[in-house]
This record gives structure tokens, sequence and C-alpha cells, in this order.
DNA sequence: AAGACCGTAACTCTTTCGGGTGACCGTCGT
DNA sequence: ACGACGGTCACCCGAAAGAGTTACGGTCTT
């Protein structure tokens, strides 16, 4: 009984990583964890043959999470992931003993192919990968247009102030509203602007 | 001339904790930045008699920024800041140099202490301490029926579903709605939504 | 005891949103 | 050269949202 644990505070990051390696030959179960908590907790039960874990969560940082992980079983193996900008607490994190990394930027491809290397390969370490975001769960693309409508939505803007702002009509903002809404899935601003939040895509 | 710089992600943690130091008495220039290569940046035009600085920050983390100010300046004073569920990287940061570390959730008067504490002491080092958020440049306290009801507006739910969901009527929902924009300032819904993510509200 | 919040709910009125649809132009890739 | 896509704009329409106001009972603090 193969399974594997992903644990990311992103609900979006985590499902699209749940389905990325559930699709990984040969494995049978994926477990996820919101938390680095939850994942001491889960290993506790039922342990699993590897662990995708994000370097940056709330709570029980990544980093410190490997090393109780180990120091509980030594056998454990551990991949962290990570996004682009973030590689100190990468390198941390290999060394307290996590097998390698992957960046969330890297393609669903790679990542299936060192999910498939770290389970066959009980001794395989490091080997870094990429993976493109946009491929990993499909992270959703906006134009740099849509950003910007986006970003003024977050700033509690109504269209007509964007326009204004971007010297656009009323007419041309709802447009880009609207095809961004298509393109995130959301069914209003509110929405949206969370989804842009939770993907990334806003600050 | 004493100056501080005072390093966060969050804009709104930024300002409030540069409001918060510019009152520590012998303080005269407070310097911000919203990352550690911009930290770095300023490192080498002008350096500061201190540094606050966020563990957690996208780009250069908290500690890799550390190391890198120590390798060029060893005498630099870098006083961490952390929310209270990131103790790992707060250990890695003193450990790499850091003199100390503060709680987000501590009292402003706890942090102007340190941070006299820190300028009057080149030799001072670590002496953890709290601060209350709410008071770290008033952060909104929502009630817990607010938070449902924000909530509610990120996941795209209309007033009415919200009420459904929580089986109040939608005038109700709305009431709630139109307080929680008067705590935190917000507009509109995709406004309040952004805040609420900015504030750490809502995930 | 008085006041300050909070949770609940209703009513009105105006503004904004979001869906649907269509259209023109430019660019880029095939 | 054709088609897909992005940026621009317009018009209609019904459904929400948000502002303003009022109100009543509960809890908690002063």
């Amino acid at each position: 009984m193969t399974s594997v644990l992903v644990c990311d505070d992103s609900p979006l990051a985590r499902e699209a990583l749940r389905r990325a390696v559930a699709t990984v030959p040969g494995v049978e179960r994926v477990t996820t964890a919101a938390n680095g908590e939850e994942v001491l907790r889960r290993w506790g039960a039922d342990r699993s043959d590897l662990i995708l874990m994000d370097v940056r969560m709330p709570g029980l940082g990544g980093v410190e999470t490997v090393r109780r992980l180990l120091s509980a079983d030594p056998g454990a193996r551990i991949i962290m992931l990570t996004v682009a900008e973030d590689l100190d607490g990468v390198a941390l994190a290999v060394a307290a003993g996590a097998r390698g990394y992957l960046h969330k930027d890297a393609s669903r491809a790679e990542l299936r192919a060192t999910v498939t290397q770290a389970l066959a390969d009980p001794t395989w370490r490091l080997a870094p990968r990429r993976l493109r975001s946009a491929e990993m769960g499909a992270t959703p693309t906006l134009t740099a247009r849509e950003i910007q409508v986006l970003e003024g939505m977050s700033h509690g803007r109504s269209n007509a102030e964007i326009g204004r702002e971007l010297f656009l009509s009323e007419d041309t903002v709802k447009t880009h509203a609207r095809r961004l809404f298509k393109k995130l899935g959301a069914s209003d601003r509110a929405h949206a602007v969370a989804l842009g939040f939770r993907w990334g895509l806003v600050r």
C-alpha cells in the first residue's frame, strides 16, 4: 500500500498537488494536511511512504516539521515544495534532512517524475526540478489588464473608478472583470479577490 | 541620527510598525522595506541603527537576509518579528545572528521597550516579548459572526446564501456586513475580503 | 444603573454588478 | 491567411449590494 502525504496550507495548491500525485503509477493513497502539526499527527497514526510538504506554512514551519519528523523516524522521505522566491527555507529543510525539493512552478510531469523516483529509490536525494505553476492544477493565467482590474477591486474601487484610473470605459472594465471571473471560477468580485490572494496573484 | 529600518511584506503591518517605532524616544528616522532584497539594497546605501524584520517574507526570506546582512556587517542589530505560529524561523534567525525577536501579538509598549533597549545597549540580545496584534496599529477586531460573514463573502456567496448557511435572515447578514465594512474601513465586499487577507483574518 | 456592544431583523432607496450579446481592431502563431 | 486571443466599447436587463434608519433583547463593563 503505497501512500503519499501532501501538505500545503493553500487549499487550492493542496488539491492540485493531491490530484497530480494521485496520477503517479503505484500511488494508492494520497492523504493531505494543511500544516506541520497535522503532518506530525498523521505521521503518528499511519506513516506514508513519502511526504510532499510546503516550506512556508503557518504554524509549525516546514523546516521544524522536517526535524521533528526525522527525529521520530530517520527513514522518512520528505520532499519540500517551494515557490520561486523562497530558496533559503529549502536549503534549510534539505540540510535538516529533506530528500529534495520541487519548485511550485515546475511541470506536472516533473512533479510526477520526482515522486516516482523518490518512491522507487529509498536512497534518492535531491535533484531539484521545476514545474510551471500553471500546470500544477491549472493556476489561472490572468493578463496584465485583468490583474490591474483585480487589484483595483482589491482596493475597493468600483468598475467606474478602475476605468478612470486606467483610462478605460466602465464597460471595458466590466469586460475584463467578466473574463477574469471566468478564468478564476469566481462568482463575484469578492470571490475573485479571495481567489487572487489564494493563488498569490495579488497582495 | 538614530534611524530604524522596518521590514514587513504586509503594507498594513508595515505602516503600523512604522508608526509605533516612530514614537520611540530617540528615533529620528524610520525607513521601511517590503522584502529582504529591499533591506539589503537600503543597507548598502545607508545603514540604520536597528532593523526590525518579519521572519516570513516573500522573496528573500528573513533568515537568509539576516545572514547576508551580518556577513556584510557583523555589527548590524536585527530584531525579528513573527506571528505566534512561526517559531522555527525565529530560532533560525536568532541562530543566524539576530539579536532577538518580537511576537506580533505583543503590546505596542513592549515593542517600544524592546526597541529602546536594543538601541540603548549595542550588546543587547534576545529577551523575547509579546505584543497584542490588536495594539500594533489597531488590527481590526471582528466578532465571530462578522468573520463568518466575511468568510462567506470570500467564498463567493451572496448575502442571501450566507444567511441560509448561518440560519440568519439576509437583512441580518447585511447588518453584519455593514458593521465589518466599517471596522475594516472597506468600501465594499471585495475590499473587505482583500483586507481580511491582508490582516490574516481569513485564508 | 447606565452605556456600550452584539446579534437579530425589517424597511426604503439608489447604485452597482454581473450576464448576455455583439462588434471592431490588432497581434501572434500556425 | 485564417483563427484564437486580447483590448476596447456599447446596450439591455434583472439581481444584488450598500447606505440610512429603526428597533429590541442580551451581555458585559463601568
